[in-house]
DNA sequence: ATTCGGACGGCC
DNA sequence: GCCGTCCGAATT
């Protein structure tokens, strides 16, 4: 109702969780407020009797409340939330079923009132003179960055070659893409998936452009730093924005571009509910904002190559041909002995003779790296005669083999060392077998194999940051590659079956990630940079590694999931609670047209999990319906958790 | 008649 | 979630 007798009416997301309460709510601005309300700050409000804390969606003279309670009051007069950022917030919420503050939470950091007061330090204009520096010598791409530098909102995706080539490497390609559209007067957000990636990018980003002119988002920035550069950007005194997961939601006005490099890191997936997906979330803003995209990275995932497909973004890549004249040179070798399997002190069984003949010709010339998708010495073990897992005799928990002063020692995650010798529980047997190799093992071995070499191991909670330029065994895990000053001559590629072997729906276009993450550390072919993997070569993975297909092997992944009816030719909806929910859903799912069920599965007790997939087309309604459901159960108090996924990242 | 508690409904 | 209220049972 409006009226010019209705006073100023705030209409504020009020920070609750309930999904039944997930609409905004009306309050009256006292006078004394006027001055400092504003849509987009945060206020306090009463709300069930409690104090708690709220943004302001609008501000009218209308409410259908016939006493709306007044304002408690305006904590601060930072428009924090702007209409696109509030918007976005809905239709991320709407997209994964979740509620306005549960996304609140991933996209604004929590106030802190001293950095408020702190003086604004003035701020550059980046400097965006410079030529663009590797993005042009891609097919379509002097295109793109001409129509970002008109401000015109459109979207790519982009692989690099995966080859050891800075300063020009992918930093300066999404810097490229940032020049071109802050040269016309919009803003850029340039996410990475990790701290890593922020300092390769922030090192460039610094070289580039001018000091203060573009700041840096992410949680490991602390409160107040976070809370500071967060208001640079709301406060319009920044235009640049380069960040991880959460600085998607960023609230750059008049926003030019989001480049997403490493799109298919699954870093990128938000652990925390409604568990959002940075590309999707990228996308959703790009399309909602008339912003300008670019969807990067070495690999490429089904869900880019689904856009690609209905033309709602371009490619912007190299012929593989190229592709493979400028990266390193890739073969593949078969693992051909699996004496490991039956000897955990086998010796060098798994590696093959090509193995040498590659570290032996790259170690003449630099560093060589060795990834291994395994940390520890022998990750997991299993009993000789009935192969039943080794588990920890007090907890269960699976038991890892370490190279101790007499030989292997057996270890439980929680329980420490094993104080006696094993023996099997099903058959009795005291002798172990280790199907599986670590970084420490391989490392042994290796070092014996080239023991005039230095030997580097480096994986996720012992990370090695960069190598020298001379001649070391590199062994890591995937993701925990050191940085070469100088590029690798050499990577060798081990237990390709292992990274394809997990039950997992993205298995072969995560290890194809992970492969050409490693080659790109590796020098071009013509430098004589060699890429070995060692694997089964029928593999489609890795087939596509050996011809550095990066962009053909997400057709090829999208066509299968078409077949197969999964995301992204799919929305795949997971509702996981008490039994008595999911019978409840049914009502819900049941007429939304092409919709079909699986389960539900019995998880632990009395928890279970219904599938749920129906069309692309129809996902909103499903999700939609589903969120009714959550709704309605939480209105009733219904007993029990019910949980909500949507296109889950991993489905295994 | 009076007090206490648990369940239920609404939250502006 | 939290609060307020409403009703029934126990207590004087």
């Amino acid at each position: 109702m409006t009226s010019p007798d209705v006073p100023l009416i705030a209409h504020v997301a009020v920070d609750v969780a309930l999904p039944h309460l997930d609409r905004p709510f009306d309050y009256v601005v006292t006078p004394a407020q006027t001055a400092t309300v504003a849509v987009g700050v945060r206020v306090r409000v009463r709300f069930a009797g409690k104090l708690r804390d709220g943004y302001v969606l609008a501000l009218d003279h209308s409410t259908d409340v016939a006493a709306p309670a007044p304002l408690e009051r305006v904590l601060s007069p930072e428009v924090v939330m702007p209409p696109a950022t509030a918007g976005l917030v809905r239709a991320v919420a709407d997209h994964w079923g979740g509620t306005f503050s549960d996304v609140v939470r991933l996209a604004i950091p929590p106030r802190h009132a001293t950095s408020e007061a702190a003086s604004r330090p003035r701020r550059p204009d980046p400097d965006t003179s410079q030529p663009a520096q590797v993005l042009p010598g891609y097919p379509g791409a002097e295109r793109f960055l001409a129509a970002l530098g008109a401000g015109e909102g459109v979207r790519a995706a982009w692989t690099p070659v995966p080859v050891f080539a800075p300063p020009g490497d992918w930093a300066a390609g999404l810097l490229d893409a940032a020049a071109a559209t802050l040269s016309a007067g919009r803003g850029a957000i340039l996410m990475v998936p990790d701290a890593a990636a922020m300092a390769v990018l922030t090192a460039q980003a610094s070289a580039r452009f001018s000091e203060g002119s573009f700041v840096t988002l992410t949680a490991d920035l602390g409160p107040a730093a976070r809370y500071r550069n967060y208001l640079a950007v709301s406060r319009g005194d920044v235009r640049c924005v380069l960040g991880t997961r959460g600085a998607v939601f960023a609230p750059v006005a008049d926003l030019g571009l989001i480049a997403v490099w490493d799109e298919g890191n699954d870093a990128y997936a938000e652990p925390r509910a409604p568990y959002p997906h940075v590309r999707e979330v990228a996308a959703l803003r790009a399309s909602r904002e008339g912003s300008g995209l670019l969807l990067a990275g070495y690999g490429r995932t089904a869900e880019v190559a689904a856009l690609a497909a209905r033309g709602w973004l371009v490619p912007v890549d190299l012929p593989a041909r190229d592709i493979r004249r400028l990266g390193p040179a890739v073969r593949a070798a078969t693992d051909t002995d699996r004496a490991l399997e039956r000897d955990p002190h086998a010796r060098g069984a798994r590696l093959p003779h090509d193995v040498f003949t590659v570290l032996r010709a790259g170690l003449a010339s630099g560093p060589v790296l060795v990834q291994v998708p395994r940390a520890g010495y022998a990750p997991r073990l299993r009993c000789q005669t009935c192969r039943a897992a080794a588990d920890c005799p007090t907890c269960g928990l699976p038991l890892r083999g370490e190279c101790g002063p007499e030989g292997l020692t057996l270890t439980c995650v929680s329980c420490g060392p094993l104080p006696g010798p094993w023996r099997c529980p099903h058959c009795g047997d005291t002798r172990l077998r280790a199907p599986q190799v670590g970084v420490a093992r391989t490392a042994e071995e290796l070092g014996r194999a080239f023991p005039q070499t230095a030997v580097v191991q480096s994986w996720s909670g012992h990370r090695v940051e960069t190598v020298g330029a001379a001649p070391a065994l590199i062994l890591a895990t995937p993701g925990a590659e050191p940085r070469p000053e100088a590029g690798y001559a050499a990577a060798v590629l081990l237990d390709a079956g292992v990274l394809l072997a997990r039950p997992d729906l993205r298995a072969g276009e995560e290890a194809l990630r992970r492969w050409l993450e490693a080659s790109a550390l590796v020098r071009a072919a013509e430098l004589d940079g060699t890429v070995l993997i060692v694997g089964e070569p029928t593999e489609r993975a890795v087939q596509a590694l050996v011809r550095l297909d990066a962009a053909g092997a997400a057709a090829r992944e999208l066509s299968e999931r078409e077949q197969a009816h999964f995301p992204p030719a799919a929305r795949l909806v997971l509702l996981e609670g008490p039994r008595a929910a999911l019978e409840d859903a049914e009502a819900a799912w049941r007429p939304v047209a092409g919709a079909e069920h699986f389960g539900p599965i019995l998880l632990e007790d009395d928890v279970w999990r219904l599938t749920l997939r129906c069309p692309p087309e129809r996902g909103a309604e499903l999700v939609g319906g589903m969120k009714s459901l959550v709704s309605e159960r939480s209105a009733r108090k219904a007993p029990g958790a019910v949980r909500l996924r949507v296109d889950p990242q991993s489905v295994g």
